[in-house]
RNA sequence: GGGCCGCUAGCUCAAUUGGCAGAGCGCCGGACUUUUAAUCCGUUGGUUCUGGGUUCGAGUCCCAGGCGGCCCA
């Protein structure tokens, strides 16, 4: 591809001459190099040698030059690696000009150069393990300028568009997207244990259904149709129980055209599981047994802070219904049997805004939203929500017009949803055709009918519990950090100007 | 979508009421054999986000736009 005509603010970013060999000639990138030890094994198992001691062991490494000091006929350097967030990833360089083969040449490496090094493990005088440089090999120039060594990146923008940076000077990152990885490992394992198998359903959806959210339209050039980038999991995998997969989950992007925010992407990871022969209780005893046992791995407790403030999330947790929660943050009892005129009132005193199709089911929910969700520290299972705005759960055993469904809350946001689900194929048409009637009424965000979700559940689904999980909004919760831009490698943003 | 705030060298940041656009780090050159944000000396580096306007004079004031952040819906 050939190089674009460049800006001349691009071209002051080349901030020195290619690295040559004492001959002058390019120097030679090797194809290929092979590290037998990271900064991390080797603090490990050197970190007791004596000040001064050499080892007597060689090892080779390889990584990114993020500090140089050289000093006359002696160089020290850091180099960092793959193998820990920050200060565990890195291990010092040591450079005597009478041993260093072309010292002048490693002296002259700059901030942000990939290199390779082999030597003797050893510790300085000063106490600093270091491997010797008893033979070296530049691996790639940065002809970019690295950010200061000091202060590093702090420009939000430039961290989420150049987050190849971002990964290297600041060690929060780069610890953040090690517990994201190793939080979705740890995820599958559980479940896997637990007899779940993982499925891959289709991303391209004819009917955009399972969630309540406007979708990402697309267009199939050789079918010459429409097709929606799915917003759930949930109608897929629940076909897949009527199948037999008892146990059945998948870690997925899910897509909703919506606005971006501290707690909005785009596109976003969901985990949702299948579970037969279960109700919405057992998913609420999976829901918090798996996070204690992900906060157990990852943070090493159950008790721990999120923005300063204390977070239990040891088990059991709360479990408490909607309309009980609304009753403590306001005092007052509002229900399903509460007259229309009374909620409609509640819902201005609380600056809810409202239509006259509204039901009750979704003043109360909106009620709960607007005034109790934000509040619950959690976390609390908020149970037992309005059959209106659940179309896909099955009717409460006990409580007239509500369904079995749960979101759990920590820290003021629900980071999952979960049912009793819906089994029965003729309720479940009327609940879709009462989307239908939604959707036409203009709301974008309602269901559509789904003939062939229906088809499936007309074969037969057993009594399911379904759970789905914001693994985005969990990450965050377990890595500490306030948005969800700083748990997404890529974040959504808009083009920079000018591209 | 609304409100508020921000955008100055590669990075982090200064610049009194409108009055010569600066520092540290990086980069480049030099000194230095135990440093670790090494230190010391000397350079280099600017479309002050963009476009208009007011003014003798705009980084600074006004208008429009771009991008980002925070709060609200």
């Amino acid at each position: 591809m050939a190089d674009p005509p460049r800006p001349p603010s691009h071209l002051r970013e080349e901030h020195r001459r290619t690295v040559s060999e004492p001959d002058g000639r390019a120097r030679r990138i090797p194809y290929r190099f092979e590290p037998d030890a990271t900064a991390a094994d080797l603090v490990e198992r050197f970190g007791a040698l004596d000040d001064g001691a050499e080892s007597g062991t060689t090892a080779t490494v390889a990584g990114r030059l993020m500090l140089r000091r050289v000093q006359g006929k002696l160089a020290f350097a850091t180099l960092q690696d793959n193998s820990g967030p920050g200060a565990d990833g890195r291990i010092q360089l040591f450079a005597p000009a009478g041993t260093t083969p072309d010292f002048d040449g490693f002296c002259s490496l700059s901030l942000g150069d990939w290199i390779g090094v082999r030597g003797e493990v050893m510790k300085t005088r000063r106490g600093e393990l270091s491997v010797r440089v008893d033979e070296w090999a530049l691996l790639a120039e940065a002809r970019r300028a690295f950010p200061d060594k000091w202060h590093g990146l702090t420009d939000t923008d430039t961290r989420y568009r150049q987050r190849y940076v971002d990964l290297w000077v600041n060690d929060d990152a780069r610890r953040t997207f090690l517990l994201r990885s190793r939080l979705l490992s740890l995820t599958r394992r559980w479940l896997e244990d637990r007899g779940f198998v993982e499925v891959e359903t289709p991303v391209f959806h004819t009917i955009a259904g399972g969630g309540h959210a406007k979708p990402f339209v697309t267009h199939h050039n050789a079918l010459d149709m429409d097709l929606y980038l799915r917003i759930a999991l949930e109608l897929h995998l629940k076909r897949l129980v009527v199948g037999g997969f008892e146990k059945v989950f998948e870690i997925g992007r899910v897509f909703r055209n919506e606005g971006l925010g501290y707690r909005w992407n785009p596109e976003f990871t969901m985990l949702e599981l299948y579970e037969a022969y279960a109700d919405y209780g057992d998913m609420m005893d999976l829901t918090e047994q798996l996070v204690a046992h992900l906060a157990t791995e990852l943070r090493g407790a159950t008790r721990l802070t999120y923005g300063g403030r204390p977070l239990d999330l040891t088990p059991p947790w709360r479990r408490a219904s909607m309309t009980e929660l609304i009753e403590e943050r306001t005092g007052r009892r509002l229900d399903l049997t509460t007259p229309l005129d009374d909620l409609r009132q509640a819902c201005d005193e609380f600056e809810v805004p409202w239509t006259a199709g509204d039901g009750p089911g979704v003043l109360l929910l909106e009620l709960y939203e607007k005034t109790t969700e934000a509040e619950l520290w959690g976390p609390v299972f908020v149970t037992d929500y309005p059959a209106e705005v659940s179309p896909l759960a099955r009717a409460h055993r006990e409580r007239a017009g509500y369904v079995e469904r749960f979101e759990p809350i920590i820290a003021g946001r629900e980071i999952g949803n979960a049912f009793s689900e819906l089994q029965d194929p003729v309720e479940q048409r009327a609940t879709f055709e009462a989307q239908a009637r939604r959707k036409a009424a203009g709301d974008e965000e309602a269901m559509a009918v789904d003939d062939d979700y229906l088809r499936a559940l007309e074969y037969g689904l057993p009594p399911t519990g379904g759970l789905g999980i914001g693994i985005d909004r969990l990450v965050m919760i377990l890595a500490d950090v306030a948005t969800i831009r700083d748990v997404i490698l890529f974040p959504t943003l808009r083009p920079e100007a000018g591209s």
